[in-house]
DNA sequence: CGTGCTATTGAGAAAAATCAAACGTGGTGG
DNA sequence: CCACCACGTTTGATTTTTCTCAATAGCACG
């Protein structure tokens, strides 16, 4: 694809916005973004984080659904809308291959319903610390602890709580001792196994 | 398509439940659905309703990743697995256009999200009853009245909240004169502008 | 005409939000 | 280089919303 520019830009820039002329696709390459719904009253529900390697902001229509925002400085591929429809036509493996891509979204948006419609503000936050680490494995990056670029506010605005409850959270997990916090936007999960029990087993034991 | 079975279920029976193997795809020809996810401690997230004309049942992998179970008697369309992949790789279109009614489901999930992340209980039931007004809209039906023929506790599982909450914000509704339920399993919106600023502007006025 | 399910209503408890204040930290400019 | 400032975070007190538990009422069906 020697049709796509590559673009370095700077943390909290934003790639587009909700309801703008949906005129690129993106790929990152390096760094971390988050996909947010505004709501009217200024408040935002943030649908996912984009890491390294994910397509951001293919739409069937001719705008885009949500905003993209850059949580880090980050290098990107941009490739025109155009071209990319065009691509997709040429190539029907492409085609095939975001089917398959909009499923798995599909799919994890879904997970994301039951953890927002239907579990505490704690297990909340576990799903959250565990999908982290899941998508970090899933790129194949080694190491145990987890960037963590995302500020509380952000969580909150994921988790469908408020920061002073995602505050409350982390404090609780790290007197528990099943994290820590060895810097700045850095998170260790010490015991991962809790963090599941509290998903599944909502009792305590 | 001659090669689809024609099938008549009646209520409450299941399609399928989540983890089976994926042997089927389904069209629902008449009739309503909810599709689940169960969690562990036996409560279900209801991800959406399936009116006449969806699909119901197409996964990427090998097996179901949610239950599909009807509401009310329906008449369905049933297609092995096997023959639906096979007309997807004969017909580009096709693909196109499950690619296009994908890219549609997530934007409804995300929708969802927002609903059930960011708003209060009676905004969320307002959301859900504009939603189901919108989708018979879609399918062109006609008249004011709305069939309803999902319980207070699918709802509660669809919108987060527990069936006491959703029974408490139809009484409020009914009582501001904004919806009127002519009989059992229907609804009549008196004043969707209503419900939609309940939803928009947060406060009152 | 019961009987079982769904829905409503109420009272009290629990979870999370809100309001408020203080803390730390990284970055900036003097 | 240090002090200060802005911003994100933590923590606490209180309020609000929603859940939970419980009892009653309404309906459809057999």
């Amino acid at each position: 694809m020697g049709e796509a520019e590559q673009l370095s830009l700077g943390s909290r820039t934003a790639l587009f916005r909700e309801g703008q002329p949906a005129r690129h696709v993106f790929t990152l390459m390096h760094g971390t973004a988050k996909l947010t719904r505004l709501l009217p009253d200024g408040r935002e529900q943030v649908l996912g984080f984009r890491f390294a390697g994910d397509v951001i902001g293919y739409t069937g229509g001719e705008t885009y659904l949500f905003a993209a925002e850059l949580l880090t400085p980050a290098t990107l591929c941009r490739l025109e809308r155009g071209r990319f429809d065009a691509l997709m036509r040429r190539l029907p493996a492409l085609e095939r291959r975001f089917l398959d891509l909009c499923v798995q979204e599909l799919a994890a948006t879904q997970d994301q319903l039951v953890t927002v419609g239907r579990r505490t503000a704690e297990a909340r936050l576990a799903a959250f610390l565990l999908q982290l680490a899941a998508s970090r494995r899933l790129r194949l990056e080694t190491g145990t602890v987890l960037d963590m670029p995302m500020t509380r506010s952000d969580i909150a605005d994921f988790l469908g709580l408020t920061l002073e409850t995602v505050s409350r959270g982390f404090t609780a997990f790290r007197r528990r001792g099943w994290v820590r916090e060895p810097s700045h936007n850095h998170v260790e999960l010490l015991n991962p196994r809790a963090l599941t029990e509290l998903i599944e087993g909502a009792a305590c034991d």
